[in-house]
DNA sequence: GTGGTCTAGACCACA
DNA sequence: GTGGTCTAGACCACA
């Protein structure tokens, strides 16, 4: 069963994707692998604190990313096919760069400077 | 005095770093300017259910910074001179990019790659 | 490895800035040099008949400073890249006429009969 | 009684002048007064850990200078007169100024400087 | 082994 | 009250 006392909610995304980053980040990190149970629907948001929506909408979004399996009535897993934690690592890489690239803008950050800077940072931590 | 209602603990950096990270947020993000007054260290550590020792860490590096000011007995203060906001918005980012490069070096992503991954992200969100 | 044979404790300043003091004024006084390796916490407390946090207290502060090297799971070293013995040597000094002009002003001695006095004192002394 | 516990060794100057030392700076502080009494050579001694001869020698020179009277076969008392301890607090005052111009003399340190030096501190510190 | 963080609490000086 | 120092010890990651 996946385990979410390590879950802690930040009031700056949706809840519910927060529950999909945690499970993405779990799956990225080694801790979360192909098979493991999820707690269902209700379990999971009494122990959050949520609403069963805000849980069932994040569930959702996961099955349609193919990463869990529902069957109705039965409990629900992770599904992880091969190569799709890599490719999960990478969605996750892409975001956070995304996001500091909206950061440096908002900084009013150019882009070569954005480039640069990466470039130096790169070259010191070797 | 500066309000700590929205400071939510992680659990996978040191909690004195957490408190000094929430504060230069804060200055970067307008909402503590200087002059606003601190909580005591007693204050702020059962607000957050930390022992005193770990505020008063926090506390001290931000004083090492000349971030705030603290005199036995009295109270402690924000201390924020001219271009001293612009400074620390530029020293997050900084953070930021090199955890991301730590990321992708951990990846196996090049150098070009990630520089690549930058200049296609920076234009895409024009 | 450093000695802290000839350390003597006193009780007026705070043992972990004695300790920092200690080492620089082994490095002014040239016995400790680049390079020399630092007891651990654990041995030089016991050492000292101290508590592990104070001397880690007085490391972190010297580690600060860039005077000593600390790696996790690894030795800690002395590192002095050029001219900075003079600078401390010169820190050092300042702090001791800083101590003086302390004492002065409590007796009531005045900046001019401070200035005549170390006037008078330094053609004494040639 | 005279407390000799704060009493710390130290290893650069000679102990008979140590204690001589640690009697002056009691005087100035206020902790030592007029008609005090002393511990005896013996308890002295043993107490500190050091030979009779160099208790007496303390001893002595405290008596060429007044500031003690010793009956033989009877007690030591502190003997102060009006206006002694402003006199040696000046006395004491002048040896840490000799004994930083020292230090600056051998730091190469000319005595424009050092005069500037000690202008500009006295100002900072107000 | 090493350094780093943290708890739970005591005691001090300052105001 | 306030901040500053220190003890006695636990637990963690790193190597």
């Amino acid at each position: 069963m996946i385990s979410f006392e390590k879950f802690t909610m930040m009031d700056d995304i949706p809840i519910y994707q927060q529950i999909v980053l945690f499970l993405k980040r779990g799956i990225v990190a080694g801790v979360i692998a192909d098979g493991d149970e999820l707690p269902s629907r209700r379990v999971l948001s009494t122990l959050l604190g949520v609403n069963p929506n805000t849980v069932q909408k994040a569930y959702r979004q996961l099955e349609e990313e193919s990463l869990i399996r529902s069957h109705s009535g039965a409990k629900s897993f992770v599904v992880l096919e091969g190569g799709r934690a890599k490719q999960i690592k990478a969605e996750l890489l892409k975001n956070d760069v995304q996001s500091i690239i909206h950061a440096m803008k908002q900084s009013g950050i150019s882009r070569s400077e954005a480039l640069g800077l990466m470039d130096t940072l790169w070259e010191e931590g070797i």
